[in-house]
RNA sequence: AGCGGGAUGGGAUAGCCAGGAGAUUCCGCCGGGCUCAUAACCCGGAGAUCGGUAGUUCAAAUCUACCUCCCGCUACCA
């Protein structure tokens, strides 16, 4: 199973195919996609929330405007899928209800309290997305679970201070609510056997680990959100994404399943749910969300008496000329823009699926683009099926009358062994080398026995061209998976009348027919191409970034260049009145004594004599100043700031410092401590 | 900061868990040959102190310790 979830922010790559299980038996046996799910989940609710309320349309709206953009683009590369579904439909409500129930029953689920904005007019709670106010990171304004505007962090229930709800515009306040927690700790060695026995890539297998070795925190599965799928019996509890978004994967079977019926794919036996072990599971994600399939779903499944997943395979991500991609700064190249410029999907996939490790980073680069669709696709796979057919279609119309020779025979057989036992291994790059390794042995094989140097028509030249169409046939099976519709042109060109699609490995052996001369497979691109295809990447990037006031900083590169006036934060247009400046208690204050603060690396924790009394106040310094120098040093202090804890470190107040490195403010005359600034 | 993943000739990779000759393969580069083909194939060549330092060992890319850089996850700039 396939089961491929992407994030915002986010992208990264997955295998254009992976494999369907049947109980017990090898992956390759299958090697072809099965039961695919994609899942918009990804787009975490809460961007989406506010995303949508941008734009003016209900989430759900907007969620379905992509999940019918991404349906329609997937197809356009031949990324199809048994199942196509989302995480709103009424299968997962159903199966999602039926998981919390199965979870209650067991005895799994709890209830606790957390902080929750409420707005006293309207008496209810306010989900995120009605939530503005500041960042208590930052001072910002924020809004929702993330610091927008600021700092960019994301916030957790009842950290926003001074709430407002933009329902009314009334304050709001903070109450205590009822949620549910999931008891994930309670199933610490079963998750830590499960890890053990766990295949796929090792990021996937140790990371988790970490978690469980510090403990393992229960999870809250609620929200106080308008949409998504309501907590059965808790008309104002809303799942969290995570629950119900890897149920989809079991949704998603599901339906499948009643689509084709029971006897061709068995939902309920594959998932475990008749009592059985299950079918093989496996998932094929992003490394970022490695925590979510490998302790909370597994602890799900296990909890509710379902099947465990086999394999988690984590990818990389991919990045552009070295650089994270970011749409906001239209570092990307869009579907639909590739396709634009006139290149074959197939040579995507082809670049995509056999470039680098699975688990490392994946750059992509016109000129590397190039280059391998050059030297392996048209240099290697296509000029080998062309000149051999070439030849066979001049001198014989198609396949000549002859056996394939033993040595053939053997190297496609071995090529199908590499390719198998590579799907095995979760390897998908040296799957995708197969056949064009093969291809290269083909033009070796052609090169050492010059059919052109043999007498027309004659036996031996015969048996040269049988033998490299036979070599043709299998590289087209074995290239189905990156380039299908290339494969589909050799096979038809061939003269083939079967579907390349549905063959299985054993497919190598067909006999191909009768045909005329062929056409070349792939196209060369060409060096000025390259060029065009840069600069026009370059500009979009830059235009993307000039008319935008983007403060994240992601590109270290410039950051030791000079200053300029974009680099600053904007001014804020809202003016305050002097009755709000008034209510800052600004004073200054004497630092009698720091020290760096236990664990962190920024926080230094310090006595600050202001005058009236003496306060502790945790300040992030240390990346500026030296901690012994502190001491003496006069500072400003923001006295009536709430308090907070920082490390375990009560900090009560603010001392006030210039910028990401914190230079301190203080005072260039002779004020003592406990002065008022104003 | 903690935890993961990574660092191997110009590019991309294998090898590492179970240490051993001159470090794998592909691309690129230089020189030569051949030519059915969108030029592939053959021969030869240059190019890596296997991120750094120290250690274990007869022997280290591989094991140990510390460090640097890149990327994620978690986490703290009051």
């Amino acid at each position: 199973m396939w089961t491929a979830v992407r994030k915002r922010r986010s992208p990264h790559r997955s295998p254009p195919w992976v494999h369907r299980r049947g109980r017990g038996e090898p992956l390759a046996e299958e090697a072809r996609p099965a039961v695919g799910v994609r899942l918009w989940v990804g787009h975490a609710r809460h961007p989406v929330a506010l995303n949508s309320a941008k734009e003016g349309v209900s989430p759900e709206a907007y969620a379905m405007e992509y999940h019918r953009k991404y349906e329609e683009t997937f197809p356009k590369f031949n990324v199809d899928f048994d199942n196509y579904g989302h995480t709103h439909d009424e299968t997962n409500t159903e199966i999602t209800r039926e998981f919390v129930e199965r979870l209650e029953d067991a005895g799994y689920i709890y209830e606790g309290e957390i902080l929750v904005a409420w707005d006293p007019e309207e008496d209810q709670p306010l989900p995120d997305r009605y939530v503005e106010g500041t960042c208590p990171y930052c001072g910002e304004h924020a809004r929702g679970d993330e610091c927008d505007e600021g700092c960019g962090r994301h916030l957790e229930p009842g950290e926003i201070e001074n709430p407002v709800s933009t329902l009314t515009g009334n304050p709001a306040e903070y109450r205590e609510r009822e949620h549910k927690y999931f008891a994930v700790s309670e199933l610490a060695d079963y998750l830590s056997e499960f890890l053990d026995r766990l295949e796929g890539t090792s990021n996937a297998q140790n990371q988790p680990r970490e978690w469980i070795e510090e403990g393992l925190q229960d999870w809250c599965i609620t929200r106080d959100m308008d949409w998504g799928i309501d907590y059965p019996g808790e008309e104002e509890l809303v799942l969290y994404v995570w629950v119900d978004a890897p149920i989809e994967y079991v949704s998603s079977s599901k339906q499948y399943s009643e689509r084709v019926g029971a006897d061709e794919y068995d939902w309920e036996e594959v998932w475990g749910r008749n009592g059985g072990d299950g079918g093989e599971i496996v998932h094929v994600i992003g490394r970022d969300i490695i925590q979510h399939h490998t302790i909370f779903w597994p602890a799900m499944l296990h909890a509710t008496d379902h099947a465990e997943p086999r394999a988690v395979c984590a990818t990389g991500f991919v990045t552009i000329d070295g650089k994270g991609l970011s749409t906001s700064r239209n570092r990307a190249i869009w579907a639909e823009e590739y396709l634009d410029e006139g290149f074959h999907p197939d040579l995507l996939r082809y670049y995509l699926t056999t470039m680098g490790g699975f688990q490392q980073d994946l750059d992509f680069t016109w000129e590397r683009f190039q280059e391998r669709v050059n030297g392996e696709l048209v240099g290697t796979v296509g000029n080998f099926v062309y000149r051999s057919m070439l030849f066979a279609a001049r001198n014989f119309d198609g396949t000549p009358d002859a056996d394939v020779s033993d040595e053939v025979r053997e190297r496609i057989d071995a090529a199908v062994e590499q390719f198998e036992s590579a799907v095995k291994n979760y390897d998908v790059r040296t799957a995708g080398d197969a056949a064009v390794e093969l291809a290269q042995f083909g033009n070796e094989y052609i090169q050492q026995h010059e059919p052109w140097q043999l007498e027309d028509g004659s036996d031996e030249q015969a048996q040269v061209i049988r033998d490299c169409l036979q070599v043709a046939t299998a590289v087209a099976v074995l290239l189905e998976p990156t380039c299908p519709e290339k494969a589909e042109t050799v096979w038809t060109q061939l003269g083939i009348d079967a579907d390349v699609h549905a063959a299985e490995t054993d497919a190598v052996h067909t006999e191909p027919g009768a045909f005329d001369e062929p056409d070349e497979l792939f196209e060369k691109i060409e060096d000025d191409r390259v060029d065009e295809l840069d600069e026009a990447l370059d500009a979009k990037i830059a235009a993307a970034t000039a008319d935008e006031d983007d403060t994240e900083d992601d590109d270290a590169e410039t950051a030791d260049s000079a200053m300029d006036e974009s680099d600053f934060e904007p001014l804020i247009d809202e003016r305050i009145d002097f009755d709000t400046f008034e209510s800052l208690d600004i004073r200054v204050g004497r630092i009698e004594s720091a020290e760096g603060v236990e664990g962190a690396d920024k926080l230094v924790r310090l006595s600050v004599d202001i005058g009236v009394e003496t306060r502790q106040i945790v300040a992030g310094l240390k990346q500026l100043h030296d901690v012994d120098d502190l001491t003496g040093e006069k500072v400003i202090v923001l006295a009536n700031l709430e308090k907070a804890e920082l490390f375990g470190v009560e900090s009560n107040g603010m001392v006030l410092a210039a910028g990401d490195q914190a230079d301190l403010l203080t005072t260039s005359g002779d004020a003592e401590p406990g002065t008022k600034v104003r």
